[in-house]
RNA sequence: GUGGGUGUAGCUCAGUUGGUUAGAGCACCAGGUUGUGGCCCUGGGGGGCGCGGGUUCAAAUCCCGUCACUCACCCCA
């Protein structure tokens, strides 16, 4: 035998076994149930994009961050960062599609990053964005629908900060301390929440910011009350500012909009320190972040109205957001969220007995089938024992055995596994009978 | 890219001031139970201590190097 090939994975990525994957379907069915509720429809575009579609739309940080290579023939291409950018590239290429595109995609994207705890280098994002309309409603739908995915998995505290790039960008306007520092002075700013004011000062003075800039800033962010009030405060702060103001003016109607959905007003906020990192925002950014697990934001998403001209040299208002699968599933597991049971999809292990009844086990297994119930048909070389063991190993609910008792008499004897208890049912009874039990518990 | 931590059976880890054939739990295999698992009992297989070098009569235990993994920063889902 040749030597072995020590089996590794690559780094930041991973396998996701059977009961794993039950689990991650679970949340996507939800995701994807409620995403098409709203309307949405499925997108789905290549792992791999032209280098040139890529690069320079996520900033600096983000450049670096992205897989790059060449292929065979030479072409500079890299493996998607995200999945904002490859439905900018296709609102650019297909003009026909009906405005406003509502579009969900469920995929992996790659990030070149050094993996940490709820960080990899392959991981799902879900989006859902709405591209051609400047309406605050579109916003409104996009933070409508994170609310409803979160309650539907039972998230119970949560908050949807919400801001505006406008609103930041109008602030660095007033501020005097100079708009090509933008991007740097929006990082500082975010992270308020780790830093305090103090951090965010220091930080500001290492830009080389202005004394007074810095003061200006800090004054803003400051800002106290209620959210309509901070909103009232702040346009008055900003009012030197065409674009800061008409931040505020939207982020006023968004928060309108979002008061006539049902989502009570303590799971959304307006949070004058939240700037995300992408470039490419130009209008409300919103994210979830969670408490509990210390986890960092659960979805992340904003505003765009410039990306998709970048691609069509005529620009299309979009907005949306990245439902983060892979940190709920992580707060999910850490919270114990997920419903008990949530360990297969088979309902059903149908044993052979011997050679001689194999023909009666393949009949049942082919009626259950028939019904739709998942069922496992055993093809391995263990005696009974060894049957009941495997449908053990793989949390399956109920086990069905045929023996030569049960041939003659037209019969089925399933077990229960969670009970012990066992059962013989008439073949005719049989589908029902399991219904019944996978169904009700 | 920067800093810290760890590397002993498939997994989680223990291994006293360096000293005889390196341990536990879980997992795995077999039997107790040739129509039934999960619990229990009995027995068994499996590593030579990330790798390379050094010190020593003697190293998993000390030193140097190297690799890997991991946590944090940065940034982000």
């Amino acid at each position: 035998m040749a030597q072995k090939i020590e089996p590794r994975i690559f780094k930041g990525a991973r396998d996701f076994l059977p009961p794993q994957m039950v689990r991650r379907n679970y949340v996507i069915n939800i995701i994807k149930t409620v995403f098409e509720k709203y309307g949405f429809e499925p997108l789905e575009t290549p792992t791999i994009e032209l280098w040139e579609t890529l690069s320079g739309k996520y900033g600096e940080e983000g450049d670096r961050l992205t897989y790059r290579f060449t292929d065979r023939g030479d072409r500079e291409v890299g493996l998607r960062y995200d999945l904002t950018v490859p439905l900018s590239r296709v609102v650019a290429m297909y003009p026909q599609i009906p405005k406003p595109f509502k579009r969900y995609q469920i995929q992996p994207v790659w990030r070149a990053d050094k993996p940490q705890k709820g960080r990899f280098r392959e991981f799902y994002q879900c989006d859902v964005d709405i591209v051609g309309s400047a309406s605050m409603l579109a916003d409104a739908e996009i933070i409508a629908i994170i609310y409803e995915i979160l309650q539907i998995l039972r998230f119970e505290e949560f908050t949807i900060r919400i801001n505006s790039r406008k609103v930041l960008s109008g602030m660095v306007e007033v501020s005097g301390a100079g708009m090509e520092k933008e991007f740097d002075i929006y990082r500082a700013i975010d992270k308020l929440d780790k830093i305090g004011f103090e951090g965010v000062a220091e930080e500001l003075q290492k830009l080389a910011i202005p004394e007074s800039a810095v003061g200006k800033l800090l004054d803003i962010l400051k800002i106290e009350g209620t959210p309509a009030q901070r909103l009232d405060t702040a346009a008055g702060l900003l009012a030197g500012s065409a674009a800061g103001q008409q931040g505020v003016a939207e982020l006023i109607t968004l928060f309108q909009y979002l008061s006539r959905y049902e989502i009570p007003g303590s799971c959304f906020a307006f949070d004058i320190c939240l700037a995300r990192g992408l470039d490419y925002y130009t209008g409300p950014i919103y994210e979830t972040v969670v408490e509990k697990p210390r986890i960092g934001s659960i979805t992340g998403g904003g505003r765009y109205d410039n990306l998709i001209g970048l691609f069509s040299g005529q620009s299309q208002p979009a907005t949306g957001s990245s439902v983060g699968l892979e940190r709920i599933i992580t707060v999910m597991e850490e919270l114990e969220m997920f419903p008990p049971q949530l360990n297969t999809s088979t309902g059903v292990l149908v044993t052979v007995f011997n050679e001689d009844l194999l023909p009666y086990s393949i009949q049942i297994a082919g009626k259950l089938r028939q019904a739709g119930i998942n069922t496992d048909l055993y093809t391995g070389a263990s005696k009974l024992r060894g049957q009941f063991g495997l449908a053990n190993d793989k949390n399956i609910p109920l086990v069905a055995v045929a023996g030569p008792d049960e041939q003659a008499q037209g019969s089925v004897n399933v077990k229960n596994m969670a009970s012990g208890e066992q059962q013989t049912v008439p073949l005719d009874a049989l589908v029902e009978y399991i219904r019944s039990i996978l169904s009700g518990d």
